[in-house]
DNA sequence: AACGTTTAGGCGAACGTTCGCTCAGCGCCC
DNA sequence: GGGCGCTGAGCGAACGTTCGCCTAAACGTT
């Protein structure tokens, strides 16, 4: 009863003590291993659920040099793409028996430093990192060179780390394609922070879409609304200043949609009639704005689920060879983008 | 060099031998207490340095019995609110030294008897519950009695369990009275889902206002929306056809209250000037619907920090003695319930 | 009756720490 | 010059596991 500070929990010992077997026969018997006689085996687990066991996975860790537990780097996650991916991640990584230890990093990436020692301080035996910000962060890449198995959401400097994400260029090329389609030919786009490769890659997507179909790129048809919908009403107005004649606008995400039908209610124009109106990703509140905004779906959940299922996969071979996977994206049609334009052009 | 699976991490041992002395002493030194001469502590540090030395934290906390780590019970965080409490939580722990540990439950609870076993073999050191779906789950409130210190956001069956929140009742009546001070008489709610505390709250706080100002409460003034845009559209229409005659809609959160100015929209009623609309908890984006939202602000992200403080303040102390704290909101006034009304009750 | 083979369980060691005790050497004081 | 009190460092034990090896008894076989 030698006790310090907090309440001992009751071990292997114990319960060896109330059957009168050794220890280590306990374990055995608690894992399922070697050959034990029914009669001691039943006296063995009936003493544990008497007195309350519970493993201390800390100490078998100890001796396994493996935690089956994964750490989680993340960004603020009341982003709502981010949370769904975590939710996703999560959700995996508890069916295959991991335990999650997050810790999140400021937007302008402090903590950061701090984040990795910290994990691999509790000896995670991977990591997952969904903090964007960090994409071109090569300092953080380099740290984590020769730690441990690590699959990324976003970009990491190198291209050493699994990259697991949707498609961007093809949200990009969907989502304009489909105003062409709808007879415009003046179309806008509202991109996100300019540094970010989603931006970059959704807006590459929507020149190739010009490209296709022979129309023309024009750079005051691109603004920047910083992601947030305050930033994309002012970019709309600015929009429309430079371009009175566009009537297609493409925000880089639907929180951006959703500042831009605010824009154009407040200046009067009909979405879509006078503007059609589309975003990226397919959040909840999409379907309930006015008029439902049209958007391309991405599966957020699932990116985050296989993000995790590839690094169990890689914790369990040992493979360290570094995979990029893209999941695909679909057009989700609603009434912001309403029927076919005529074109005026 | 005797490798198991994994690759060997380095031990203070190796330090130890690298600078020629007792790994005892490395470890004093490396915790900064016992007294060492200049010399060997500064050779020792060189040495971990050179080697990368990372400290196993569970290997110190088997013998400290304290893992420095919190568990975090959560809903859906891809839940707005949720998200800002667990984020605010997160970074206080962080702060504090602490790792959380995260395992989330299904919006039906499952999971809930799993999760605590889970962060009991982990051996954390307090759990931090944020799943409101859990609030009358008595079987998970009994599992963690006398385990370990607690906190919850909300309402745990038996009160053992120290609650931190902020003020539901409060919210309603801030909300309502706006409404009245706005000259409204006829005020309509849109309550969440009913069997929850912080449902009744609320409801408590309008009736509350009402009961102030002299107002009758009336059964057919209540509707259920379930806390979603599409519920809220669908109550709002039914109000409507039963009371034709109200002038504001007080909805119990942001994202119902969105719903409303969807339904008010679809039904041809002007915002504020046809029927005033107010909701709780200052989403983002209750800035940006049209017309914007007024609304109660909650503070969920310092309601996650105070929580996460308390619990760590529990754990550092010892004290299993349970405390409610209540955390004051706050009236935002926006365009959705605008000037005062012309009574015309 | 002597000999393999299986079965049931014990035992020592290791995982990487922390902690308290011991002990040698040294300078100091009366 | 003997006792005292530091300082610097070592050592054993413990934390709660898992793992591989060992052994004693029981069993079946010719």
């Amino acid at each position: 009863m030698s006790l310090r500070r907090p309440t001992r929990h009751v071990s292997v010992k114990d319960v060896a003590a109330r059957s009168g077997v050794s220890f280590q026969t306990t374990s055995k018997v608690l894992n399922g291993k070697g050959s034990v006689s029914q009669v001691t085996r039943a006296r063995i687990l009936r003493a544990a659920s008497d007195l309350g066991y519970v493993p201390n996975l800390q100490a078998r860790s100890l001796v396994t040099r493996s935690s089956r537990a994964v750490g989680l780097i993340a960004g603020d996650f009341s982003d709502y793409n981010l949370s769904r991916f975590i939710v996703g991640a999560e959700r995996e990584a508890r069916r295959q028996g991991y335990a999650v230890l997050v810790t999140s990093i400021d937007a302008e990436g402090s903590g950061g430093e701090y984040a990795l020692p910290a994990l691999m301080e509790r000896r995670v035996d991977g990591i997952l990192l969904a903090a964007p910000q960090m994409e071109e962060d090569r300092a953080a890449a380099r740290a984590l060179q020769g730690t441990v198995p690590a699959v990324s959401l976003h970009h990491v400097p190198g291209g050493e780390v699994s990259t697991v994400g949707s498609d961007h260029v093809a949200t990009g090329l969907l989502a304009t394609r489909h105003l062409i389609e709808r007879g415009h030919r003046v179309i806008a786009t509202i991109v996100g922070t300019r540094g970010r490769r989603v931006t970059q890659s959704r807006l590459r997507g929507y020149r190739l879409a010009l490209q296709e179909a022979g129309l023309p790129f024009d750079e005051d048809l691109v603004d920047d609304g910083r992601w947030e919908i305050a930033g994309a009403l002012e970019a709309s107005i600015r929009l429309l200043n430079r371009r009175p004649d566009l009537t297609a606008i493409f925000a880089q995400n639907d929180t951006m949609a959703i500042g831009v039908l605010s824009a154009l209610r407040r200046l009067g124009k009909r979405v879509p009639d006078d503007c059609a109106v589309i975003g990226c990703d397919d959040i909840d509140m999409a379907a309930y704005t006015v008029p439902p905004l049209s958007t391309i779906r991405v599966p957020f959940f699932e990116t985050g689920a296989e993000a995790m299922r590839l690094l169990l996969s890689m914790i369990a071979t040992g493979s360290a060879e570094p995979r990029k996977i893209l999941l695909p994206v679909h057009l989700v049609v609603r009434a912001s983008t309403g029927h076919r334009h005529d074109s005026r052009g």
